[in-house]
DNA sequence: GCCGTTTTCGGCCCGACTGTTTTCAGTCG
């Protein structure tokens, strides 16, 4: 049983009590319990389980923000028992495949109950067909367009467009700025959403406008090249669906420009909290501003949100009710890492595996980029499919590195190559290159390729003994999931972490837009166990080693990293005297 | 169900859009 099982459970007590039609602040606190548990950065398990006592636990518990009495009970039963008797007599009393009808757009818990009720319908089919049928529009509240949007609904839904990754839908967002910028009434246009917050997935694109002529606006909007369907328009707002992702856009007067940005960025979560905050302080926080009373206090600049209710400016990237709120009234926000406080890559790739570019072709973008180092980490002979280095190539490599290094040199240029390589964790546990060969590298990354669907303490075993070999410096992108393709390995994540930390070892963020591995959460629970992190590209060309570090450095922000947490923030020799098998 | 230097009870963020309502409910973010 881990955090996210604990989560899960929640989060279908909040399900089956919302359709059951239970008091609905009831509801967000299972929902909110629910987010907070699958974020943490703690093991509930292992809090339970060291508790001498049930109110010992609860005690502890009760302590994270968001976890009552009932909660934390909930969670002793659950770590203790497996079960949840409270999921168990909802479900006797709430179908529960009446679930999975929340998914689709445009039906609610109220909608569900009714035809549940009304026409005993309780599958995705049974409501398809009852709305061909127009059996729907019987029923008091409802009618034939609702019948409409709930056919439209179940086909969005079974289209699975669901979330893409950030690098999808950044250019998409970034192309509806630039064709409304030139519109004559825009004053401001800027993006906002969880693309501002630099999320690794992005369900929908959202978009702030700044002007006097709101109608001009949302016209150009729904009539942008790449509209697909126009959902909803009004005089303010309006939602479309742009290249197959939802983009909303939205429209606000000049003096409500921060107050918006903020609400318009999210997270949900953090804005709940924020204007709870201004309740307490007798003010109303909208998208419009801030209020004392019919008073208008401010709402101009974001920061006049945070000022508000005492606080410091919030990164985007931080907005996720993981801490921030508790972590700036302490005045403890982190100072996050920012692009330029890296000195080097530590993991890209070169003809000599699969990349496109030469040694020299790649340590020449490095230095464009003013690093001061890069590591060229190509794959070891197992990744056959990759190009993978034999020892014979090894050495050639090498020599032609040494050569480079020397030109580097003579020419008086601050930049070195090293010499790594991306070492491939065999599924017997072995590492495909000999310690004899690893010990004469500079740097040395080990990473799985293959038969990753080994169970989770294999796996965990697997990369752990990599993290014991005296010669192994970083794990490259640790737990292996391709978002939208591949979940992450089946992990032991902490004990990883915990394995890491004891030897010395750098877990891998890898920048990839569609690994981003370790991603957020991660890197914060290494932060907090004291591992340090790579950020590195694992570029397979020029190109990439410029364009893809942009989201492995909002990755690193997102979880809460400063440039003290990240080893290629540092000189060439300060950061080789912090990896493991040391120069 | 959570939470509290104005509360251990009585609040709980706030508004846009849509549809079916003749004054508001449902859904969404």
């Amino acid at each position: 049983m881990i955090n996210l099982d604990i989560a899960r459970i929640f989060d279908e007590i909040a399900d089956l009590s919302e359709i059951k039609g239970e008091n609905p602040f009831r509801v967000r606190a299972y929902r909110r319990a629910a987010r907070t548990i699958e974020t943490l950065t703690l093991d509930l398990r292992s809090i339970v389980e060291r508790s001498k006592s049930e109110a010992d636990a609860v005690r502890e518990l009760t302590k994270i923000p968001g976890i009552g009495e009932g909660i934390a009970k909930k969670i002793y039963e659950i770590v203790k028992t497996g079960r949840s008797s409270k999921l168990e007599s909802l479900r006797s009393e709430v179908n529960p495949s009446l679930v999975e009808l929340l998914k689709i757009p445009h039906v609610g818990p109220k909608t569900i109950a009714k035809v549940h009720k009304e026409l005993g319908i309780s599958t995705i089919e049974e409501l398809e067909e009852a709305a061909r049928r127009h059996k729907l529009a019987r029923i008091a509240g409802l009618g034939r367009k609702a019948e409409e949007k709930i056919l439209k609904g179940i086909e969005q839904y079974r289209k699975q467009k669901g979330r893409v990754p950030i690098a999808k839908a950044l250019p998409y967002a970034e192309a509806i700025v630039e064709a409304l910028k030139s519109l004559k009434s825009v004053r401001k246009i800027v993006i906002a959403g969880s693309l501002r917050r630099w999320k690794d997935t992005i369900g929908d694109i959202d978009i702030l406008v700044v002007s006097e002529n709101p109608s001009e606006v949302m016209d150009a909007f729904t009539r942008l090249d790449g509209v697909e369907e126009v959902l909803a328009k009004g005089e303010t707002k309006s939602s479309v669906i742009f290249r197959g992702i939802n983009a909303d856009l939205r429209v606000v007067p000049p003096e409500s420009f921060g107050a918006a940005t903020h609400y318009f960025t999210g997270s949900k979560q953090h804005n709940i909290r924020i204007r709870e905050l201004g309740v307490k302080k007798g003010l109303k926080i909208n998208e419009y501003g801030i209020f004392r009373g019919e008073e208008r206090i401010g709402g101009e600049r974001e920061e006049d949100v945070f000022a508000a209710v005492n606080l410091p400016f919030i990164p985007p990237e931080l907005r996720e009710d993981w801490g921030e709120i508790e972590a700036a009234q302490a005045g403890k926000l982190p100072k996050l890492i920012e692009m330029k406080d890296l000195k080097g890559d530590l993991h890209v790739h070169t003809n000599y595996s699969d990349g496109k570019n030469s040694i020299e072709e790649m340590a020449k973008a490095a230095i464009s980029l003013g690093y001061e180092y890069i590591a060229v980490a190509d794959h070891s002979k197992a990744v056959g499919i990759a190009g993978g280095m034999d020892e014979e190539k090894l050495r050639k490599r090498q020599k032609e590195i040494e050569r480079l290094n020397e030109r580097f040199e003579s020419a008086g240029i601050n930049f070195r190559v090293l010499s790594a390589v991306e070492v491939d964790i065999k599924s017997d546990f072995k590492l495909d290159f000999s310690d004899e060969i690893l010990r004469d590298l500079d740097v040395v990354i080990a990473a799985i390729h293959s038969k990753l669907s080994q169970d989770r303490e294999t796996m965990t075993r697997r990369i752990i003994s990599a993290i014991e070999n005296p010669y192994v410096d970083i794990i490259a992108h640790p737990t292996g999931r391709i978002l939208g393709k591949r979940e992450a390995y089946s992990l032991d994540i902490e004990r990883v972490m915990d394995a890491a930390h004891d030897n010395g070892v750098v877990l891998e963020l890898n920048s990839y837009p569609d690994r981003l591995d370790l991603r957020d959460i991660h890197c914060k629970m290494a932060k907090e166990r004291g591992v340090k992190i790579a950020i590195s590209t694992d570029a397979h060309d020029a190109v990439q080693m410029r364009e893809v570090i942009r989201y492995g450095i909002a990755t690193a922000r997102r979880g809460w990293l400063s440039p003290e947490d990240v080893v290629n923030t540092r000189s060439l020799r300060e950061m080789l005297s912090m990896l493991k098998h040391k120069h």
